[in-house]
DNA sequence: TCCGATATCGAGACCGGTATCGATACCGGT
DNA sequence: ACCGGTATCGATACCGGTCTCGATATCGGA
């Protein structure tokens, strides 16, 4: 008992005895067992990430967000993937709740009502990120998608655009983008006005993806004046396609993606977006937890909106050159 | 006991009484405490991950290839971040030792004693990976990063390039690229040639920053044919500013990267690279993480070189536009 | 010198499972 | 009817810590 209080700065044990306990923990290279600590104290120092996908550099910032939020605090991450998939969401989040974290994380506000039931019902603090549109389980840190893909869609008519085009991946499994599109329809429709076209794919999102969904989208005719892609990585395998193919942009025609990745500011044409704090909300996110566990309530009821910014002018670095 | 056993189909219960026990466990919405089970049986279904930074997308792939090598295992994976530092990285190794893995996936060769201790001593299974150059504690699956620096001196001086320039991010950090570099400028040295001139930056590695180093290694003259970049996101941005200043890439000058990143592919012009198999490195690791942890032995002594592809060509979309 | 307060220490229970092993019931063969 | 073997079940110890609380020592003040 002492040497546990000495190893843990818990008081109640003479200086003395505390180095006495240090130096020999040293001696013999020990490392507490967080399996028992958690077990005796009824709480561990897990936080748990459940993200979609990690080979998308967008939940791989938010991942390094949250251990951002994280770090100094003795916390540790676990994360998990779904694959964009219910059901491995479901397995996955049971797997880390038979864990006990001390929060849990979770992309998107979604979830099928078995999955819902179990957080609900697990007593631990859960975050839901990356969506607003919809009914969070405690807390929640993010933006709505569809507000989102809707403001993308004024900031475009303000700019002088008519003819719309739309092309996006992953249509089958990307809520969010779902969410995006129908928000950004719903603006146009507002102002009387229709996409031209759209064209979707179930491929997974890329930027070879987005070059060859673009050629084969503007193979079908050149009548639009902007295209909304599902996101970045497209919109810029959309503009690759263009300058080969000697197509003005932004001056013919404007690309538009989502996220605002680094990349786009290092372009050498312009393209437009929208900047989501994906970072922040994963560091935010992460702190909302904190707050639960320090505070008694145990719950983490908290709601931070994170607005995207939308960039129609990406301010590039290419006017340094 | 018998409940114990029925959820873990353990054998020796009834058939009733397991379906008993299941039915009653699903009721009540039983979650089995894993921190318990951990602690009773001795071992735990966690396999530790600990890389540099996640929201560099080459270790996003590596986690996503660990993922990937765990799926339908029932073992769930924890990652740490270092931010390329070693002090963080020793934290980061204990904290996860504290928690018994069954396993640890390391990023690198090149620990400090301290850290190599830790691990050696630990008891734990450790695979490091993205490296060869080294004496490996348990497993390793990687390349040797001074031949694949080598590996493409040679091939571009088969190629007939003889003005190298080198540009270089993270130089203080990124041991990685340091090894590139220095079997980069030996296989040059061998043909007794060496680099015109380098730059390089403490600062971290990104498009953006690869475009204004650029810039300014070209600034002071344009005495080179090839470039040899550190990483590909580097060799991106120096790209964009040849695109966007007229310079005739590859034609003129070509530019080299490092990783095979999917943007390479997609690009408008050539840029040459080597092709990193980065899933498959954090695949690998996963599956000997799980072989040791199934054999008796509890150790993980097994290296598997995987080695980049040097891509001059870069088999680009573009072609089929 | 005596007393209550404080500092320090450690015995014992406990966290929620699993490993072990003995107890019981039932079975078919002789 | 007796016997060894198998199926099923549960009592008990244990995993490695922490929590609680009582015991002891020490100290300043009356």
């Amino acid at each position: 008992m002492t040497a546990s209080r000495a190893l843990r700065n818990a008081g109640d044990v003479s200086p003395l005895n505390v180095e006495k306990v240090r130096q020999a923990a040293r001696d013999i290279g020990y490392v507490g067992n967080h399996v028992a600590t958690s077990l005796s104290s009824q709480r561990t120092n897990l936080i748990g990430a459940v993200v979609p996908s990690t080979s998308n550099i967008v939940f791989a910032q938010v991942l390094s967000g949250i251990a951002e939020g994280i770090a100094g605090t003795g916390f540790q991450p676990v994360f998990g993937l779904t694959d964009y998939d219910a059901e491995r969401e479901y397995e996955t989040i049971r797997g880390m709740l038979s864990w006990r974290p001390a929060g849990l994380i979770v992309t998107g506000l979604d979830q099928p009502d078995m999955t819902r039931k179990l957080l609900a019902e697990s007593g631990v603090p859960v975050v839901q990120i990356m969506d607003q549109d919809g009914d969070p389980i405690d807390g929640c840190v993010g933006f709505s998608q569809t507000e989102a893909g809707a403001a993308m869609a004024r900031a475009l008519l303000a700019n002088g655009h008519r003819r719309f085009g739309y092309v996006g991946c992953a249509v089958d499994k990307d809520t969010r983008a779902m969410k995006r599109r129908l928000g950004f329809e719903t603006a146009l429709a507002e102002q009387g006005i229709e996409l031209v076209r759209s064209l979707t794919s179930g491929m997974a999102t890329s930027i070879e993806t987005g070059r060859s969904l673009t050629r084969q989208f503007l193979s079908e005719g050149r009548d639009v004046d902007c295209i909304y892609f599902s996101n970045d990585d497209i919109a810029v395998g959309g503009l690759f396609h263009c300058m080969d193919n000697g197509i003005d942009v932004p001056g013919e025609i404007l690309l538009t993606g989502f996220n605002g990745l680094d990349i786009v500011k290092a372009l050498p044409n312009r393209i437009a977006t929208s900047h989501t704090p994906r970072r922040e909300i994963g560091r935010v996110a992460a702190e909302i937890i904190l707050e639960a566990v320090h505070d008694k309530s145990q719950r983490a009821r908290k709601v931070v909106v994170l607005e995207p910014r939308v960039d129609l002018d990406a301010e590039r670095v290419a006017s340094q050159d």
